[in-house]
DNA sequence: CGAGGGTTTGAAGTGCATCAAATAGTGTGG
DNA sequence: CCACACTATTTGATGCACTTCAAACCCTCG
């Protein structure tokens, strides 16, 4: 890929986004671009790291593993996310397991890169401190999800989330209000049901009663939302920050 | 307090640990210290923030409250713990309530002072980086632990936390293997209970599930651990992380 | 078409919540 | 120093939500 392509490309990657020019220059000469599987495990947690990572495309499962083999997954992260970059605060060990689960590309960068800029880019490292304190804020709403919430409202919180843009953040498109909203489940049901901390058996019947519930329809991967507020009104009785 | 006083006050907090003593100075100018009596609502969530603060003694809980009046208890801050310096990257609303829950002094700071660090001090904006990245790594182990921790084993999980410091940091005190060792709960046990999501009859029952399990003491507030390994064993059989 | 994973369903069990009530502890004023 | 009031904690009984285990179903893809 070129380097114009590749600058672009992180341009539009949130942690990126006020950059300078030369910045981005110097990032995008250090990148690495690579295609990799479904299922392709790209580290494992605590091993050394050297570079962080970007999804250009598919998509990659952050998770955990405790020693009885039970796996936790800490998040599901979709095109344009950053990840791994937090290893360079934690002894350059990667604080979490990252496996693709999406067939596509990953850009890597040096850790090495991101350190400098820290270090002498002020306005860098202000605005990577407002991408994590919004990623803090995100996780105490998880925290609070598991604590209060039922098995249904969790997924009617995840569609609703779903609808926004992937996970990572709170977009706006206000301009479904009252129509019939159709969305695909963006990956397979099982993952989804790890990802909210459930069994896939409690998903499938969750799933029935918020359909049964809110009046959404589910086909397949296809849900149907016949009344949004009526599935906000539902799912976020117990959140104390609604979801946009 | 005399300058110096609340400048030696502030270096012996994490996210000021690095600072000049210009910085120091200009903090110490603009700090404001007031005593605070037990269940002082210090400010509630989406308030706008003008400063930010730092337990010098006592403690604090943060907790956010859902539409039907859930409260949910993201922290439970001990003596020189920063809060709500986050506020600064959401809009200037704090993203959650703060409530003295034991009698004491805080000191506060003015947003602006620290926001005009963070614009020119990139050594500083790096440590605070470092101390967040801390933080989202604890958070997402407070997520694992609600996802695959029982109860008992929760309580397990809090009390070497306990052993470490407060809950914040995760110092080291191996002094103690093998040893006889006696603490103190932190706090009213139904505020434990909440601070880990549970009801007090559960943490009553679980607690008792606990001592039957791993051979500890308990009366009232007072816990003997007789064989800290076994407690570990037990608690983090589910930690992909175990405390230190 | 057949194999294999993803998904659903059923039956049974477990853990935590809830409701109700007893008990222990703490601080108060007398 | 004691009795009262109030809160914290414990205990019991019951119910619900989720898990677990087992098996069927479905769907996709070679």
């Amino acid at each position: 890929m070129s380097a114009e392509k590749i600058i672009a490309q992180l341009k539009d990657v949130s942690l990126f986004r006020v950059c300078s020019s030369e910045f981005l220059e110097r990032l995008s000469v250090s990148a690495l671009i690579r295609k990799f599987d479904k299922g392709y495990l790209l580290f494992t947690q605590d091993d050394v790291a050297e570079r962080f990572f970007v999804v250009l495309s598919g998509a990659v499962k952050m998770f955990r593993e405790t020693k009885d083999g039970i796996q936790v997954v800490t998040g599901l992260l979709p095109e344009k996310t950053v990840f791994g970059e937090t290893a360079l605060f934690h002894d350059k060990k990667y604080p979490f397991s990252a496996e693709v689960i999406d067939s596509g590309e990953i850009l890597s960068l040096p850790l090495s890169v991101l350190e400098a800029e820290l270090d002498h880019n002020s306005v860098f490292s202000k605005h990577m401190i407002g991408i994590m304190a919004i990623r803090e804020k995100m996780q105490e709403q998880e925290i609070e999800h598991l604590s209060i919430q039922t098995a249904p409202q969790r997924i009617g919180c995840f569609l609703l989330k779903t609808l926004s843009v992937g996970e990572i953040c709170g977009g706006h498109d206000k301009a479904f209000e009252n129509k019939k909203i159709t969305l695909t489940l963006p990956y397979d049901k099982t993952l989804i049901a790890a990802r909210l901390g459930m069994q896939p058996e409690t998903f499938s019947r969750a799933l029935k009663k918020l359909k049964a519930d809110t009046n959404i329809k589910v086909s397949g991967a296809l849900v149907t939302i016949e009344n949004l507020q009526a599935l906000r009104d539902y799912s976020c009785s117990a959140c104390s920050t609604p979801p946009s």
